[in-house]
DNA sequence: CAAAGCCCTGCAATCGATTACAACATCTAG
DNA sequence: CTAGATGTTGTAATCGATTGCAGGGCTTTG
């Protein structure tokens, strides 16, 4: 009938008590009597009203709501990590707000901007290469805003983080293909300057050395997290005189990549070379070869993350510290596999 | 120094003119002297004000942003579809809002009234599967929420959609295997009860009759999107006395599931079958073998709901009618091929 | 029986922006 | 020189909820 949105005054009025009741009975249900919850109820019913949250935003200072800033949302890596920060953040009353960082640059910070504000009470950032102090400095508005890093913590930014235990994760890798009897292990590395790059990739050296094994500075190959990027390194692999036997993957998409333009040449995994990949996204285990990874735990890196801005917006201390790294662990599967004596 | 976040006001008299001077020369730039819009420029610059969207909402009674409400976030092929919503909605000044209804069915009427209200201006509904006619009812204050639906179209809901062409790639995708030389060609199909499902079903069937092959109801194995279906259903496969030699999977995730658990087994794909996705998720290229599949246009998808709504809160007519359809188009990888002659 | 305490309720201020309206200054045309 | 148009600014109402405070009714206690 009416075409217009109910208010806390129409309930008030349809249920005879004042405005202050309705709210009452509706946040703070054991505050008012049973009968003016009753009426308030009914009242609520009949009306279909919804609260208004951008006015009580503005009266309690607060949106309820918290900003993900993702650098690609096409990456299910990404996603992942989302759907473990919704897992807390809804049942806790909280909204979660995605944007995508990677909208050139400039876009990033006005996205964040958009966000800011009353919009969200905190951030989750999950991009390791956004410049988060150029978004600090440009206001006194959204210094205040607490912010949580999560899978990647750029050195450079004072805020807690969530990690994960990324040179451990290469250490494993390399001790499985050595176990193997590897001796000429390669490493695809991610892109540069980001710092999940770096970790891995003195996670690799480090790994080599305490293996007693010296670290060929060619099989080490350049690239980036994407499929594409495999496919190219596959076409570096391809060309060199004195190939490795096994590759370790700085992502599983790069992996895909890597072991899909190979067969596409003709090579095979893992008889020609063994690959390992790091994320273990959903479609690794389903991959052909089954793509042996290590595996992060994504869900709960966003968990964690979603309880750590929580604590911090409700001014409560970190239950977890202020840099918990999770840890990782070998999955095997089918890519990875014993070198064929030369 | 000061704790407190600037509003308005502190910009007001920093710049020393009234708060509506402020708010003018920041929204309605030539609506103000030169002098004035520097004067306000500049306190802006010093205190570090940043609108609070609260009390703008409040006011304007409109939240310049617009809610996402899909199925299953990890899933790739929807995270593209928002990528493509955010590419309309962000340069028009929107926020996305995004919200998985998977939750355990009474969590997403939780979730989407959460955001209701004055939290969003609308909603693109991604889940077909989705009991949106409950969500209406329930409120009047959700009533009046404008929503597109996307992708999926629930015939119940009296909502405008932008979806694609079901019918006609699976028409384009059987057309394809019996120009191959098939004739004994099998489908898994999606989750019961989904629309799609039904859709792609019945364009299946269709097909294959106006190409006059008969249609064998023990070729039709039920199925889901996921991975998980198509292992299912190779098991299923594997133990049929009389094969189909190609198989039109209901989603490339599915078909990956499929071909992954052949090989697993020793079979061979295209050699001892074909198989056809649908969807043509960014892997699928370089799935191994590299994915035949119906390319449905993701983004454009995103794009043009986004762009209806936006038509709709602003309360324009749409451009593009009600209910606009579009193309898939059929791309040809390594998973299909001639059968081999019995 | 009076004082003190508790429970429940309503009044009205408040959050921070936008905007209708009015006031004032300046300019133009007759 | 004046009426009217134009341009710029400030005052104050407004959006819809929450919440401090005060008051009324009822119970408990000395």
């Amino acid at each position: 009938m009416a075409t217009e949105v109910p208010t806390i005054q129409d309930v008030a009025r349809v249920a005879g008590v004042s405005t202050a009741t309705v709210s009452r009975a509706l946040s703070n249900p054991e505050r008012v009597s049973d009968s003016a919850r009753r009426k308030v109820l009914e009242a609520v019913e009949k009306t279909g009203y919804v609260v208004n949250e951008a006015a009580r935003n503005l009266r309690q200072q607060r949106a309820n709501a918290i900003g993900v800033i993702a650098p690609d949302l096409s990456n299910p890596f990404f996603s992942s990590i989302i759907a473990g920060i919704e897992q807390i953040a809804g049942p806790n009353g909280f909204g979660v707000l995605v944007t995508e960082s990677s909208m050139t640059g400039q876009g990033a910070f006005d996205h964040a901007s958009l966000l800011a504000s009353a919009r969200v009470d905190g951030f989750v950032v999950l991009d390791g290469q956004m410049d988060l102090s150029r978004l600090r400095n440009r206001s006194k508005g959204l210094t205040q805003v607490p912010v949580v890093s999560a899978c990647e913590y750029p050195a450079d930014m004072p805020a807690p983080s969530v990690t994960v235990d990324n040179a451990g994760g290469a250490e494993k890798a390399v001790r499985h293909l050595v176990d193997l009897g590897h001796t000429k292990i390669g490493h695809i590395t991610g892109p540069r300057g980001n710092i999940l790059t770096t970790t891995r990739l003195e996670g690799f050296r480090a790994a080599l050395q305490s293996m007693g094994l010296t670290v060929r500075e060619d099989f080490i190959l350049p690239g980036d997290f994407n499929l594409e990027a495999g496919k190219l390194a596959a076409e570096i692999w391809r060309t060199m005189e004195d190939r490795p036997t096994a590759m370790f993957c700085a992502s599983d998409q790069q992996a895909f990549g890597f072991i899909s333009q190979l067969s596409r040449q003709g090579f095979r995994v893992p008889e020609d070379v063994s690959v390992i990949g790091f994320d273990d996204i959903e479609v690794s285990g389903f991959f052909v070869p089954a793509l042996t990874t290590i595996s992060q735990p994504r869900l709960e890196l966003g968990r964690m993350a979603a309880r750590m801005l929580l604590d911090r917006i409700n001014g409560q201390s970190h239950r977890e510290g202020l840099h918990p790294q999770l840890d990782v662990t070998l999955v095997v599967r089918d890519s990875t596999a014993a070198p064929v004596a030369a």
